[in-house]
RNA sequence: CGGGCUGUAGCGCAGCUUGGUAGCGCAUCCGCUUUGGGAGCGGAGGGUCGCAGGUUCAAAUCCUGUCAGCCCGACCA
């Protein structure tokens, strides 16, 4: 196909946008890809329409390369299938919801687990029609609350969701993995440079779960990822390795110590470190213990909780309520601590605590053997060289200290550090929550019905395009992955010379001809225009035809690199069509 | 929800302090010149100055109210 810019419903600007922030927003809005309508809602014009497509065709592809079948649903939804899941009400002021002329609700959907539970159960009945893998790629809705970033986080996206109905947990088990490798290969394809992380599955419920995250500054999930190898986890599932068991023999008695003033950690150290004990401390010697309280869900009661953490370490709540989920977590209020005098606050310890039958869980470093300073359980008091396993025995480990950069890896190779991602995929083992609800259940061989497990599988389809372009772009703008570049090669006219013009069409016919896909730029503007906007919009080839015709060249121009290349015109379609093929995903 | 900023031509902005016929750059249109890095000269079109009310002989400008948008934070897929 060729494009003619002459005729090409496009006006690019030389300024940025003044709302635009991000390179990703900047850029295109600048090259004419997509324009603001309102908050949090984009129109496509042609150039981003056609990477949209192409986004599309790889989604798809790929989707349907592990026999998911694509459907389609409206954008517009009743409320019953929600209300009996509940999500019309705990999806909350993110739902879209509407009503009709006689007042009955809708909903513009954010996601699409009902009606796919609702579709196969009402055309599936027995085990043999299982498994099945459903997708479609469609127009969301969340009301969310700042929409920012231009189409990284808008109120309206393109997602492309997908659902595994399985008869068991190995199957199951099967069609995520299926999804997972669909997913490596088209983020791999679509250009991305990504990381999988372990994500905790939070208020959708189910178990395992990773999400896809393109690298890139401007994203808005922090994960920590390893100097050392592939390791990369969510701040909340960064798991903290325990170090050996020492022996409990060789250490000295315990002893506690009168350290008047000091309820907190650096006020301790600071008063230990005065008091001529023979040798320093840092706050990492400490044992500090955080008390907080749990309820377990459906429960009225809450339950004390203490928490030990080394002292040079806060409590990440993030990690400490992901590692109690599903109960909740809440710091104690003046109210508990009066009605557990036991509770000496700034003095806390664990003896205090086993005495009196509260759960005590402490930091995976506080293994059997460490020696600790920690509360006495007495005003103005604290004890040194208080042993774990010898002199208080937890009752488990929990992970709730912060993740810092420069900890060990858990893989144990490397260290952490943290990073910034845009989360572009997201795939989840859902297990039979929506066929609980529905009832979504096949009959089996013997009989008897089997209720159905569902995994849940998206990707932010406009999303993506947004995340390519903070990852591919420079000065000038945009730079295209092959894949999904709005066009194969980018043509432009150098001159105002009859024969530029001709060969030009010439070689575009012929380019066309060969498979390719052409934009011309036949414009009579400037060279200096044209190239500028060849460079803002980004296809990955450029061709010049220009001065160099006179003596039966062209020029190609490697986007990425800027690096030039002069070919004989006979030549040209069979280098570029080289070129294109040789790294079209 | 908290904090900051902004609403003036399609886009980017000035004008507002000190009220007096609406400006600049880009873009668009016409003419001539120009054509390898966002051209030059000359001419032209395009605005209920976010909205409502008030003060005034007179409001983009002052006052009150209101709406909208953007950025940061909180929250959240």
């Amino acid at each position: 196909m060729i494009t003619r810019m002459s005729s090409l419903f496009l006006r690019t600007l030389r300024e940025d946008p003044a709302d635009a922030e991000v390179p990703s927003h900047r850029l295109l809005v600048r090259a004419g890809y997509v324009r603001r309508v309102a908050p949090g809602g984009y129109s496509w014009l042609p150039l981003g329409m056609r990477v949209l497509r192409n986004v599309e065709r790889v989604v798809r592809e790929e989707m349907d390369a592990i026999g998911a079948q694509e459907i389609q649903f409206p954008a517009l939804l009743p409320r019953e299938p929600y209300e009996a899941t509940g999500r019309w009400t705990e999806y909350g002021p993110s739902l879209f919801r509407l009503k009709d002329r006689k007042g009955a609700d809708y909903l513009l959907g954010p996601t699409h687990e009902e009606l796919f539970a609702l579709t196969v159960k009402g055309e599936y009945s027995s085990y043999k029609d299982y498994p099945v893998i459903l997708y479609q790629i469609q127009t969301k809705y969340r009301d969310e609350e700042r929409p920012r970033a231009g189409i990284l986080r808008g109120r309206e996206f393109l997602m492309k969701d997908s659902y595994s109905f399985d008869l068991d947990d190995a199957g199951l088990e099967r069609s995520y993995q299926a999804h997972r490798a669909a997913y490596i290969r088209i983020f791999e394809r679509l250009g991305l440079k990504y990381v999988i992380v372990s994500a905790t599955s939070g208020a959708m419920g189910g178990s395992a779960s990773e999400e896809f995250l393109a690298e890139s500054d401007t994203g808005e999930d922090t994960f920590v990822r390893s100097t050392g190898s592939a390791y990369a986890a969510n701040v909340e599932a960064v798991t903290t390795p325990a170090p050996a068991a020492q022996s409990v023999e060789d250490k000295p008695a315990a002893q506690v110590h009168h350290t008047p003033n000091t309820p907190t950690i650096q006020t301790l150290v600071d008063f230990l470190n005065a008091a001529n004990l023979g040798r320093t401390f840092s706050a990492g010697d400490t044992l500090k213990n955080v008390m907080v309280k749990v309820r377990q869900p459906g429960a009225t009661d809450w339950e004390l909780l203490g928490v030990g953490l080394p002292g040079d370490r806060e409590v990440d709540m993030k990690r400490l309520e992901a590692s109690l989920y599903p109960a909740e977590v809440a710091l104690l209020d003046e109210a508990d601590f009066t009605a557990n005098p036991f509770l000496v606050k700034g003095y806390i310890g664990p003896e205090a605590l086993g005495a009196n039958g509260v759960r005590y869980l402490v930091d995976p470093r506080v293994v059997p053997g460490t020696a600790w300073v920690t509360g006495a359980n007495k005003l103005d008091h604290h004890v040194v060289d208080l042993v774990c396993g010898r002199d208080f025995t937890p009752d488990g480990t929990i992970e709730a200290a912060e993740v810092r950069e420069g900890d060990p890896s858990p893989d144990g190779t490397g260290t952490l550090v943290a990073a910034r991602g845009i989360e572009v995929g997201h795939i989840f083992q859902l297990g039979r929550k929506f066929a609980d609800v529905f009832g979504l259940d096949a009959l089996g061989p013997d009989g008897k019905p089997i209720r159905i497990t569902m995994g849940s599988y998206g990707i932010g389809v406009s999303r993506v395009v947004a995340a390519v372009a903070e990852q591919h772009h420079d000065d000038l703008g945009l730079v295209w992955p092959r894949s999904i570049a709005p066009a194969d090669v980018h043509v432009v006219i150098a001159g105002k010379d009859e024969a530029l013009r001709s060969g030009a069409e010439q070689l575009a016919a012929d380019l066309d001809a060969a498979g390719l896909t052409v934009l011309l730029d036949d414009r009579t503007a400037s060279p200096g225009v044209k190239f500028a906007d060849a460079e803002l919009i980004g296809v990955p080839t450029i061709v010049v035809v220009g001065r160099g015709l006179a003596k039966g060249l062209v020029e190609v121009k490697d986007r990425l690199s800027g690096e030039r290349t002069e070919v004989p015109v006979e030549q040209a379609v069979a280098h570029l069509t080289e070129l294109v093929r040789g790294d079209r995903g």
